[in-house]
RNA sequence: GGGUGAUUAGCUCAGUGGUAGAGCGCUUCGUUCACAUCGAAGAUGUCAGAGGUUCAAAUCCUCUAUCACCCA
């Protein structure tokens, strides 16, 4: 049966991946040998909602490699899959969908329970894209043991069993236990739409056009003071008695909670009125809020004014000025960033926050936090209607800071000066309002601009575990590659802050903490902290007594109504109750959901069934190798890496890759946005999973992005051709014949160019376990590429073709056996890299034991099969079948005919080079004859070769002038390598200095240019002669 | 503003001190029975610039320029 010109990818992959899946080749362990090393991977988990992205691509191509390379060296292999759960992003799909249908409940009104029953559903129905995705690309994941995060929730459906839910509540209540986890109110990055707290890697900051406006704080009490300005010489620039303090901000609706304006203590401009009171340029005018001047290291003296209005609760350099000034918080915005409209009227919360700023009465955060000092007729405004009545006011009031209209500050194109011919202008000045870039933070998923929002959240003590996670790479224990990215790691991980890991999501785990009240009094909610419902109440019971009554009710304000009906002394709601003797007690878990990295933190652990003592544990943990891009280096890996040492007390992993970002063929970040997006599954369905995880893995050079073309993707499809078609001329030729014999031992061929390719193909054998073994994924694919194309099919299987035609039957076999033997290692090696077009070639060509994802890897060695005098003789022919081919086509002899050949000066080694050869070498060069001549006839082109000279006499071919041109480029060349050559072997200082063998590597290569150099002037002597 | 990296052929990029490379593209020729998703031949470089170290620098050091990314 002939095979068919070209792999058909489309029709293959599917059978090829089914048939590894149905025998089993990619379970933990298939193919390993009894009492191999083992090697693991764990996936980074796609998002559920994940559709796979070039980034999926690149990353589990890489992975891919790494385990069937391993698998094949028999190595106990796992390459764990799963994914991760996506709070916000699932539920976002989830409501979505929900509201296409108008009939539908929305999240709120159907409420938690049976909201999640949705999630549940969505996930079973579409949660597995990713997987039939990964499937195409060919990743060899053991898919039996996929693993998600929230597998073996409470609510969990039949087919989401597993423990990784267990896993993580257990370690939330280990850590709490430890005290590595504490609740506490912080700023943190705040989603107004979701209304949920997000970590900083769900926040994309954009450069967005802003406006920076110029406000006047007076100063109290109508004091005054010299403002001067100074240049760096001390002169002064600038001089006038102020009443204010000028302050710039992009965000005026956030002056309502000003809680202190600062100055860089340095700052001699400001010195006079540090320490006094100023006063907030809007709100009622009776009612005019002051604040102290301070001093603090953060404001930038050059930047602005130099001075900065601090609100601690609205911003994060704020927050750090306010903690370490002890200045008061107060939050402005409800959870949809709205103005707040709750708490006391505006006189009142003013006067108190006088009495503060007078140093007359502190505030703990929650006081601080209940105090509401957005002014009345400012109350339920959205932020950013909020921010143009503040400016309106303001401005109207005569307090924004004013400057003529051609201030360039304001960015427009001033009016032409009366003097340059303009209209004559009055002095009208204007508010200084810059049009400027800023930079904002958007929520990834919900695109609205992100609020700093001082809230209650739960936090792990970072610091407390950080330790481990550094020591672990400082010392080695854990390598980074590539080194550079440790930078990263070390600086974040240095700086580290504390870890808000509390989400106001639904999907997720729910954090297990129950509240209840506390039975010997005081202001708070008893916390109790445990692995189980049944666990807390039990604990609370013990507290308040075995016949307590405790009803768990759904969240704290029912249990507040409860205890209000039951004792009726509450005052505060959502505050402190001290129930006198309650006979019922209420109880109430904590709504938040913990962030999706807190679990995902767990994955390496949490896949092979931790907190259980698995057999899967003891054999892949710690794991191998972590492949991962950049962007996550803090968010994922650096978490993990704390968080394993802080559960089991080990390193998760012994090596991380990273690596870089796939970006279009114009260096682009690839973004829906900017609509370069190329989605690998179209790129599949065009050319094929192997030539775009071939191209994926050529450009993988470590730590540098690459730029993707569908060029470079069809040149790696068109590779792929070439292989297919090496095996159907050598299926063709009986290589693959029952007859053959596989060489099991070590191959010895008498023919010179058997001999050399075996020795070429142990070479590249060894240079592509070494490229591996360093994760240079390029190195090993391009060294792959060039040896089966350069070295195989270019040159092996023409030399090959004389022998396999050849009388003796010795020689054809030998060349037989030889043929199978490196094109199956050609196959072998390609696998990873190539999966699907090798495994059908391995399976059409021949009867196999095993599939190839199951073949042997080689492990020849190039010190016994490199065989030097082959390698020697073949560089030989080859270099004549090079010189043939270019004289010949540059005197333009015909391609398809054949011509005499004379030789002169040829050595022993050359005539046994041509005798072993002649008949490959006269079949690829076209050579008909050669003779032994001393001197060549007129009109002959020559061809230097080592010590000998070829030439082709083709006298009235041939255009004398033309090959005396062709011969003096050549000459010239060589006179630039001669020149440089024996200037460094002239130097004394080279010859002492430098190792032997470049010394003797420059001599030998000079006496070689040398030798062709006396064969170029010969033959342009004869030329001369002649013309 | 801080940090990291990049700058090599028309394009995309390898290249950790010893004769400047690959793929794609381009030009010319060629369908001889593995392959036109092919073959043969060919052209193309101040290795960003300036200094320095060295017998020797694309490679190491310093500075400059430009660009990119990350963090503020």
């Amino acid at each position: 049966m002939a095979m068919d010109k070209t792999f058909d990818a489309k029709e293959a992959e599917a059978r090829l991946y089914a048939a590894w899946e149905e025998a089993g080749c990619f379970r933990a362990g298939a193919n390993a040998t009894d009492g191999a090393e083992s090697f693991s991977i764990m996936i980074p988990p796609p998002n559920v909602t994940g559709s796979l992205h070039m980034g999926h691509a690149f990353n589990n191509t890489l992975q891919d490699i790494l385990v069937r390379w391993h698998r094949m060296r028999g190595h106990d292999t796992l390459w764990q899959p799963g994914q991760d759960h996506a709070g916000i992003a699932t539920q976002m799909v989830v409501e979505r969908e929900l509201a296409k249908d108008s009939a539908n409940a929305t999240r709120r009104e159907m409420g938690r329970e049976a909201f999640l029953q949705k999630v549940w559903e969505w996930k079973q129905q579409s949660g597995g894209t990713i997987i039939t995705q990964l499937k195409r690309l060919g990743a060899s994941c053991d898919w039996d043991r996929n693993a998600f995060t929230m597998s073996g929730a409470p609510n969990a459906p039949e087919g989401e069993e597993g423990n990784f839910h267990d896993a993580v509540i257990r370690v939330f209540v280990e850590m709490y236990d430890k005290g590595l986890i504490y609740r506490g109110k912080r700023l943190v990055n705040w989603d107004p739409h979701f209304e949920t707290a997000i970590s900083d890697l769900e926040v994309e900051n954009v450069e967005q056009p802003g406006h920076m406006w110029h406000f006047k704080y007076p100063l109290a009490n109508g004091a005054t003071y010299t403002y001067v300005e100074k240049d760096a010489d001390g002169n002064v620039l600038f001089e006038e008695e102020r009443d204010y303090i000028s302050i710039a901000t992009t965000r005026p609706e956030t002056m309502l909670g000003d809680g202190a304006v600062a100055v860089h203590p340095s700052d001699e401009r400001y010195a006079p009125i540090v320490g006094q009171l100023c006063e907030i340029p809007v709100g009622p005018k009776e009612h005019r809020r002051q604040i102290p001047i301070i001093t603090d290291e953060y404001p930038d003296p050059d930047f602005g004014s130099g001075a900065v209005k601090i609100t601690g609760a609205h911003d994060f350099n704020d927050y750090a000025v306010a903690k370490r000034g002890d200045i008061p918080c107060y939050r402005l915005m409800d959870t949809a960033a709205r103005m707040r409209a709750d708490g006391a009227p505006y006189a009142e919360a003013a006067e108190l926050a006088m009495a503060v700023a007078k140093g007359e009465r502190g505030l703990s955060e929650n006081e601080a936090d209940a105090v509401n000092l957005v002014p009345d007729d400012l109350r339920g405004l959205d932020r950013f209607e909020a921010r143009e009545a503040v400016v309106r006011q303001i401005t109207d009031e005569g307090l924004a800071v004013m400057v003529p209209p051609t201030d360039p500050r304001l960015g427009t194109k001033p009016p032409a000066a009366p003097e340059e011919g303009g209209e004559p202008r009055d002095e009208q000045l204007v508010p200084l309002v810059e049009s400027k870039p800023i930079m904002q933070p958007f929520g990834d998923r919900s695109k609205v601009v992100i609020e700093p929002m001082l809230t209650d959240q739960w936090f792990v003590d970072t610091t407390k575990i950080v330790g481990p996670a550094l020591d672990a790479v400082r010392d080695g224990t854990v390598q980074i590659l590539p080194e550079r990215d440790k930078k990263v790691y070390f600086h974040w991980l240095e700086n580290i802050e504390p870890w808000c890991i509390s989400r106001q999501l639904w999907w997720g785990h729910q954090i297990p903490v129950w509240y209840a009240p506390n039975p010997s009094g005081g202001a708070d909610w008893m916390r109790v902290c445990a692995a189980s419902e049944a666990e807390a109440l039990e604990e609370i019971r013990l507290l308040w007594g075995e016949d307590t009554d405790l009803r768990l009710v759904a969240d704290e304000r029912e249990a507040a109504e409860l205890l209000q009906d039951l004792v009726g002394n509450l005052t505060d709601e959502g505050a402190i109750r001290q129930p006198q003797s309650p006979s019922i007690v209420p109880v109430f878990r904590d709504p938040d959901v913990l962030d999706t990295w807190f679990s995902s933190g767990l994955w390496p652990i949490g896949t092979l069934g931790w907190p259980e003592d698995t057999d899967a544990l003891k054999r892949y943990f710690p794991t191998s190798v972590l492949v991962t891009g950049f962007d996550i280096i803090f968010f994922w890996v650096a978490r993990m890496m704390m968080m394993q040492y802080a559960v089991v007390g080990e390193r998760p992993f012994d090596t991380v890759y990273v690596h870089a970002l796939v970006r279009d063929e114009k260096g682009k970040k690839m973004s829906k946005s900017l609509g370069n997006v190329l989605d690998p599954l179209d790129l599949i369905d065009e050319y094929g999973a192997d030539a775009v995880r071939f191209t994926l893995s050529a450009m993988a050079a470590m730590g540098r992005d690459l730029k993707l073309s569908k060029d470079r993707i069809a040149g790696y499809r068109n590779f792929g051709t070439k292989l297919w078609n090496a095996c159907r001329f050598a299926e063709m030729n009986g290589v693959f014949g029952a007859d053959v014999p596989e060489w099991v031992a070590t191959p010895a061929p008498t023919q010179t160019a058997n001999a050399w390719i075996v020795g070429e193909t142990a070479q590249i054998r060894a240079e592509t376990d070494a490229a591996l073994e360093q994760f240079r994924f390029n190195d090993a694919a391009n060294g792959l590429y060039a040896f089966v194309w350069g070295r195989v099919c270019d040159w092996y299987v023409e030399f090959a073709k004389p022998l396999l035609d050849s009388e003796d039957t010795a020689v054809q076999s030998e060349t037989r056996a030889t043929m199978r033997w490196v094109l199956d290692r050609c196959l072998l090696m390609l696998h990873p890299f190539m999966p699907f077009i090798t495994e059908e070639l391995w399976g059409t060509l021949a009867e196999r034991d095993t599939m190839l994802v199951h073949g042997d890897w080689p492990a020849d060695d190039p010190a016994q099969l490199v065989n030097e005098d082959a390698a020697r003789e073949m560089s030989w022919v080859i270099s004549l079948i090079e010189g043939v081919r270019s004289a010949r086509a540059q005197m333009r002899v015909p391609a398809g005919m054949h011509v005499a050949m004379l030789v002169s000066g040829l050595d022993a080694a050359g005539r046994a080079a041509w005798e072993a050869n002649a008949a490959l070498i006269s079949r690829t060069a076209r050579i008909e004859t050669l003779d032994e001549v001393d001197t060549f006839p007129k009109g002959t082109v020559t061809i230097p070769v080592g010590s000998a000279t070829f030439g082709l006499p083709l006298e009235g071919l041939i255009d004398p002038a033309e090959e005396i041109a062709r011969l003096e480029k050549q000459k010239a060349k060589l006179s630039k390598e001669i020149g440089g050559l024996e200037g460094r072997l002239k130097n004394p200082k080279f010859v002492e200095s430098a190792p032997d063998e470049v010394v003797e590597e420059a001599r030998e290569n000079l006496a070689a240019r040398q030798e062709e150099m006396t064969a170029i002037d010969a033959a342009l002597d004869r030329l001369r002669e002649l013309g």
